[in-house]
DNA sequence: AACTCGGGGAG
DNA sequence: CTCCCAGAGTT
């Protein structure tokens, strides 16, 4: 009796068949696959195939990113989110100069105490780039592994990870790790997919047992999901030379360090009549409330605000800036831009 | 173990 | 709308 190739060997042959030609596949330098992985953390290919290539002219090798100031690093990594990513590559990119003479250490375990590299992101630059053989799991190899073998339980909690783990240990081929493990991504990503996997055209269906059991769309088990919050907030637009005030997003809130209109917080509902008190406390200004010249909805984790911008003017400037809408280069958050994009679709005089 | 961090595209 | 994504650090 003839066996079957093994899982490895199955996937690698589809793999090296019809594998997208993606920008991060084309390299074996460290620094680049690092910075793939960590943009690729939580965060869809086709956002991260815009920034890659624009990042990785500015920044060559990890000492050049070492060096960037805040706003280079904001203005590098927009929209991409999940700004702490990009602090703690620095960090990591720090360390490497400090500790390393600025090359990306190719031992698994100095890799995994940098700063940012967790188990999966020394698994992946440790097998890509080094050939080292490390298996990198992430949430498409979960997915994977719970519907080949039918894993039932919460895929997040502990049990199930042991199992993912032992799983990809075994499946692990040790010739071509790095190969092995985009390939495994690569099946999560466009065959075995999260909604209506496409088993037909699976090369490891033959023997997943979740095929067989009809459950593989059922698979995997998540807990219950985070309640969503609505937020009702409220921020101000003072139009003055140069620009609009803004003012820098505390430490401890989202998007700390980045640039917003005044307003008591992205996240705190506000009532008109106690805006100006709130505003004044937060920023020490008064404010004249005008009416509201645009309204944008923005959702950040599970919060879902509904922010209302106000006409308003400033009776001094404490420590708010001006600064220019539409420049780039500005670390405005997400939902200030939003704002600015819908007043220069109604005022179309706004951004002049 | 639970919670936090952004944003967008698919279904 | 809801869900999920090449996760990691903090508490």
């Amino acid at each position: 009796m003839t066996s079957r190739p093994s899982f490895a060997e199955r996937l690698l042959a589809w793999y090296d068949e019809s594998h997208r030609d993606l920008p991060w596949r084309r390299s074996r330098d460290p620094w680049a696959i690092w910075v793939s992985e960590v943009m690729l953390q939580q965060t869809r290919v086709e956002a991260v195939r815009e920034s890659y290539a624009r990042f990785l002219e500015r920044f060559q090798q990890p000492a050049d990113f070492a060096c960037a100031s805040d706003d280079e690093l904001h203005a590098a990594w927009r929209g991409l989110g999940y700004y702490r990513r990009a602090r703690l590559l620095r960090d990591g990119a720090r360390a490497v100069v400090l500790l390393h003479g600025g090359n990306v250490p190719t031992d698994a375990e100095q890799l995994g105490e940098l700063p940012g590299i967790g188990a999966y992101t020394r698994g992946a630059v440790g097998s890509i780039a080094f050939g080292l053989p490390l298996t990198a799991v992430d949430g498409n190899v979960e997915r994977v592994a719970a519907r080949h073998r039918a894993l039932r339980t919460d895929i997040k909690k502990k049990p199930a990870q042991v199992q993912v783990r032992a799983i990809a240990e075994q499946w692990l081929d040790r010739a071509r790790p790095g190969d092995f493990n985009q390939a495994l991504m690569e099946l999560g990503a466009m065959v075995c997919t999260p909604r209506s996997p496409r088993c037909g055209q699976c090369p490891v269906a033959g023997d997943c047992r979740a095929r067989r059991l009809r459950i593989a769309a059922e698979l995997p088990v998540r807990g219950e999901r985070h309640a969503m919050t609505l937020v009702q907030a409220r921020a101000v637009i003072v139009a003055v030379r140069g620009g609009v005030l803004a003012q820098r997003v505390p430490e401890g809130e989202p998007n700390a360090g980045q640039l917003e209109l005044p307003s008591p917080g992205a996240l705190c509902s506000v009532d008109l009549e106690d805006l100006p008190k709130l505003l004044h406390d937060r920023c020490g200004i008064h404010f004249a409330i005008g009416l509201p010249l645009a309204t944008v909805r923005h959702a950040i984790t599970h919060h879902r605000i509904t922010l209302v911008a106000h006409a308003a003017e400033a009776m001094g400037r404490g420590s708010l800036q001006a600064h220019l809408p539409d420049d780039p280069e500005v670390p405005w958050t997400t939902l200030a831009r939003k704002v600015f994009a819908k007043l220069n679709n109604t005022r179309p005089d706004f951004g002049a």
